[in-house]
RNA sequence: CAAAGAAGAUAGAAUGUCUGCCUGACCACAAAAUUUUGUGGUCAGGAGGAAAGUCCGAACACCAGAGGGCAGGAUACUUCCUAACGGGAAGUCCCGGCAACGGGGAGCAAGCUCCACAGAAACAGACUUCCUGACCACUAAAUUAAAAUCUGUGAAUUUCGAUUUAGUGGUCAGGUAAAGGUGAAAAGGUGGUGUAAGAGACCACCAGAUUCCGGUGUGAAUCGGGGUGCUUGGAAUGCCUUAUCCGGUGCAAUGCCAAGUAGGAGAGCUAGAAUCGGCCCGGUUCAAUUGGCUCUCGGGUAGGCAGCUUGAACCGGUCAUUUUUUGAACUCGGAUGAGUAUAGCAAUAUCCGGUUUAGACAAAUAGACAUUGAAUUGCUUAUUAGGCAAUUUACAGAAUUCGGCUUAUUAUCUUCUUUGACAA
RNA sequence: CGGGAUGUAGCGCAGUUCGGUCAGCGCGUUCGGUUCGGGACCGAAAGGUCGGAAGUUCAAAUCUUCUCAUCCCGA
């Protein structure tokens, strides 16, 4: 597993993805044909401030490690946050992102 | 005890389990190959007082590192601190507050502009009023010339004039700015002298301004005395004036390596073009013809290394120097005080010793769970505390580096000061 | 790292140049009229301390300083 770093490879998910909405993410998958697996998380500043914000990617890193049984290769995934997911609670955020990454 | 004011310190909840991240050193293995890369292991280190806002000041780097002027920007009581500052300390004047304390500070006596409504007028000229003079008109009185009349010749009456005086009104010339009641603000205030009427025109007291002399202070300033009748409105956080300072761009600066595309299109200039950046002068560089220069568009790459963290950092000691302050001693003096040498504190420089010391690159320094601690609320036992449950556990995350400022914010604690009440 | 703009009634805006006349306009809200009733229309009313704090001034939405929030641009 790796993460997608550069803003071509932000735009080509953007472009052409399948997605999945929640309550507190929206993630985007797109199909690749190598056996790779990427991950892309995207925190914007309606989220809340700095802390808030890298306390959420790093949960959403968090998860990716504790169940690494979800990675598919062939897919890149991009995890958006919407501002609700400042204020959640890890099992809540845990439970979603099964539900969306199972899908 | 209550109500206030000012300054400062410390911490940035703790422990355990599981799963993990970044940097450095060392070891082992593997690969290429002679120095790198990858994997694994061990050890060490890993966010803040504001890391924030980006409001000031610098370091550092580049711009082909002559300069001058204009424009523009910033600052503005004084002295000191500082690498520098628009920051800080102490002082000084004004304003607010009973006070501790807080806030503010060049120039309106260089020029221009503005001062709504009201008011005669908003800064200097007019207007109304007041006073004087001349002329005109009217009224009244006095004197008088002429004519007419008779109530019968008068100190008579009437008519029409003249002169003088007084008053009223108007016009012109002059004096004056005291009065005009409005306004936030009206040209020093009160009283007198004086005058045709008035006026700092003059005088006394009061308030202020300015200037001179002397004392104190490095200075802003302040204290005392005198002169000038000087009386000047407010607004420069209005234009502006004066003084001082300021080149621009910013670590996505900048340098090197690797990879890789193109040598295309359009426009302009051509003896001029570019260049220190808004403008001018000047200087510099390039340029003598299918060439040269500039700009725009299009195409390509956006990987690695350096910059990158030890710094105008902090603490202690020795010796030297300087400044300031305080207390004691001695001498002089009636006293305030002055002098002498000594000691202490502080600052500065040198030397010595020690402490600390994140360097990531879509960006680490953590995620989850449990227990304990703290705060709030509710219930309960029952007493000034305990138990149970729930919720919360501040503000907030380095990004080239420092010195400040500002803003956000939890808990604990300390010191100083003022006012009031009560008690001794 | 650097540059700029905005904040005024529930919503969208004017007024800021050069301080006073004035805090206003449209939509919306409320009340009344009109209609058999509703809409449209007509008439009237309420609703603001001008993002916050300090200062200058007789007087501040307007001028000055600090500050908060939102948005935009460039490398």
């Amino acid at each position: 597993m790796r993460f997608i770093t550069s803003k071509r490879e932000y735009q080509s998910v953007y472009e052409d993805n399948t997605k999945y909405e929640g309550n507190l993410f929206i993630v985007l998958k797109k199909k690749i044909p190598d056996d790779l697996f990427a991950v892309g998380i995207v925190v914007s500043k309606k989220v809340g401030k700095a802390v808030n914000r890298n306390k959420v990617k790093r949960r959403v890193k968090a998860f990716l490690r504790e169940n690494a049984y979800m990675h598919k290769s062939g897919k890149k995934i991009v995890v958006i946050a919407k501002p609700e997911a400042g204020n959640a609670e890890w099992k809540e955020i845990e439970k979603e992102l099964t539900v969306l990454f199972s899908k």
